[in-house]
RNA sequence: GCGCCAGUGGUGUAGCCUGGUAUCACUCUGGCCUUCCAAGCCAGUAACUCGGGUUCAAAUCCCGACUGGCGCACCA
């Protein structure tokens, strides 16, 4: 038995149409695979089930956006410089190297921000050279983890491949607000392909250059993240590792588990906030709900050093397979304003959200009432940034104005390097009473972000069981893509009619059911088996006598009898 | 991207060293048989990863590409 799980698991996927290698018949390309006919309808049902959390119990909305995406969005986003690595190739010995960990290594620089021929004089200049064998490097050149396109004739734009489905959200964050009426908290699904050009990916469907993401998109105020179903969650166990025990090397693996539940994971503050907390539990529901093995899932806090540039704290589900370990299938992130604040900069656009108070609140506040026939003469050009300028002040600057006109007449207002007197005459300061019923806010964003393909792959293998005689697949029957297998017991004595017929009516009835009547009904139920079909009908003589038919359970090969109309129900009730 | 190893019907394989019509089993399809868990019988479909080279002749020898496995590197 030296064949591991993926390899059986991958095996059974291929032969029985769950996964095949994409472009196989042009030799393939790594990092590329298909939905096979099977599996096609188990990714859509693991999707369902996903959709059935956030957007029917969460009360998430789904948008579906572009995959293409114009660079200047992904330039915001800080994807076009934290997607593109510059790398440095030996030219001895071949070996490539990130560019700017060598310089660092070596000289000690900070090489954030440097371009392409900065680094390249860096490593001239300090004649840095290979670590493993003295040799000489070549040009630093970037490898870029999205795919490049054009959008249009002449390729006048430049286009990526969106390497995820959030920035889709948030670009379009200003009609999302207004779509959910200025309310926060609001969530926001988007379900798609994302891409990721990797350099070697070689763990078949883990990593992957096209893959589907399953984001969803919790916009909170930055200073409520508290939530108000925690309580539904809170005793909720959980296995959790932090990130301290992670690095505690007195621990051994197991140890540096904890199970607890979410409601002491907060208070002792092991979990940042409970918003996070609320979607590790969210998370472990909708895995386990789809059939994943609770036995084989933690979810690991990150290390500071690990966390993404956007990223206060994040966890990750990781579920466990036999040849990879434990593998990273969702993460759960408090992004911050992060991605909003980007988009809000590069595209002049307010994002911000005017969240209004519970009561008004009276403040005092200055009036500044500009004599315009002045200072429009004085200040001419420069009278609107002086205008901003002066609207912008917040009260102690004010205050400060109005002492030193007193005082002084004259006030020195610096705007960058440039400076204006202001004088007495100018303007006309009131002090007033303002009645705020509300302030506006860059909302922060909590995500949780699920890896489509890694999933259905674990839970393909989760399900995976061999026995003395037969290997099945035990789906969960909400999930699994055939729900009945439809057989007569012999092809005579009108038994196949009478089998073709509950079929039709199965698949009338919104259920997939397949007939067969090839082989023994041995073969048929060892097939039904293998592709993880939870019911087979069997037509046999008492049919014939009293209209009764008998239902095997894939699990325990128990069969029970009942009466060919009372089957759609059965079935229904049962998946 | 580098190094080592491998690639034969749907699956697992024999053949490769020593060049000459590709083996066997299972699966699958059709038929017969069969009254409940891969039984049996008959018939059938189906493969040398791709490209180039050497040769009268290449699955076999040589080179390259692709894919897969392992190690290194990479994986915000």
């Amino acid at each position: 038995m030296s064949e591991d799980k993926y390899e059986k698991v991958m095996d059974l996927a291929k032969r029985r149409g769950y996964l095949w290698s994409s472009f196989e018949i042009y030799g393939g390309i790594a990092g590329f695979v298909d939905y096979a006919p099977l599996g096609t309808i188990l990714k859509n049902n693991i999707i369902d089930t996903w959709r059935k959390h956030y957007i029917i119990n969460e009360e998430f909305y789904e948008i579906d956006s572009p995959t293409i995406t114009p660079y200047e969005v992904l330039k915001a986003s800080g994807h076009v410089d934290n997607f593109t690595d510059p790398m440095v190739e030996c030219k001895e010995c071949l070996e490539s190297f990130r560019a700017d960990h060598i310089i660092e290594e070596n000289i000690n620089i900070n090489t954030e921000g440097k371009t392409l021929e900065e680094l390249n004089e860096l490593i001239k200049k300090h004649n840095i050279r290979c670590p493993k064998c003295g040799g000489e490097f070549g040009d630093v050149k970037k490898y870029n983890l999205m795919f490049l396109t054009s959008i249009g004739p002449g390729g006048k734009r430049t286009g990526y491949m969106r390497p995820e489905t959030a920035q889709g959200i948030f670009i379009q964050f200003k009609r999302l607000a207004s779509f959910f009426r200025n309310k926060l908290p609001f969530g926001v699904a988007q379900i798609g392909k994302s891409y990721r050009n990797e350099i070697s990916p070689r763990q078949g469907v883990i990593r992957l250059r096209e893959f589907t993401q399953a984001e969803a998109e919790f916009f909170v105020h930055p200073k409520i993240k508290n939530h108000k179903r925690f309580k539904d969650v809170e005793n909720d166990i959980i296995p959790l590792l932090p990130a301290d025990r992670q690095m505690d090397e007195t621990l051994s693996s197991e140890e540096k588990v904890v199970n607890m539940s979410l409601k002491d994971a907060v208070e002792k503050g092991i979990i940042r906030h409970e918003t996070i907390a609320y979607f590790v539990a969210i998370t472990k529901r909708f895995l386990m709900d789809i059939g994943i093995d609770i036995n084989r899932l933690r979810f690991r806090q990150h290390l500071p050093d690990e966390m993404a540039h956007y990223a206060i704290d994040c966890w990750d589900a990781e579920i466990y397979t036999d040849r990879f370990g434990w593998i990273e299938c969702v993460g759960i992130a408090d992004r911050t304003d992060y991605d909003l604040k980007a988009h809000m900069n590069h595209s002049g656009v307010d994002l911000s959200v005017f969240v209004e108070y519970d009561k008004p609140k009276e403040i005092e506040t200055y009036d500044i009432e500009l004599n315009y026939k002045v200072v429009g003469k004085v200040f001419k050009k420069d009278m609107k940034l002086v205008e901003n300028t002066l609207n912008n002040m917040d009260n102690s600057e004010i205050e400060k104005l109005v002492k030193e006109l007193n005082e002084n007449g004259k006030y020195i207002l610096t705007i960058e390097d440039k400076e204006f007197e202001i004088l007495n005459d100018y303007l006309k300061i009131n002090k007033t009473k303002k009645k705020i019923s509300g302030e506006k806010v860059l909302p922060h964003v909590i995500e949780p972000s699920y890896g489509i393909d890694r999933i259905t792959y674990c839970l393909l293998e989760h399900a995976y069981n061999e026995e003395e005689d037969r290997t099945y697949l035990k789906l969960k029957p909400e999930v699994a893509p055939v729900k009945v297998g439809v057989f007569p017991l012999v092809n005579k004595q009108g038994m196949p009619e009478i089998a073709m017929e509950i079929k039709d009516n199965l698949r009338k009835n919104g259920i997939i059911a397949e007939y067969d009547d090839s082989g023994a009904i041995g073969r048929r139920y060892m097939r039904m088996d293998e592709v993880g079909t939870p019911f087979c009908i069997t037509v046999d003589g008492q049919t014939l006598e009293d209209g009764t038919i008998t239902i095997r359970h894939r699990d325990t090969r128990e069969q029970i009898r009942i009466k060919i109309d009372e089957v759609v129900d059965y079935i229904k009730r049962n998946i």
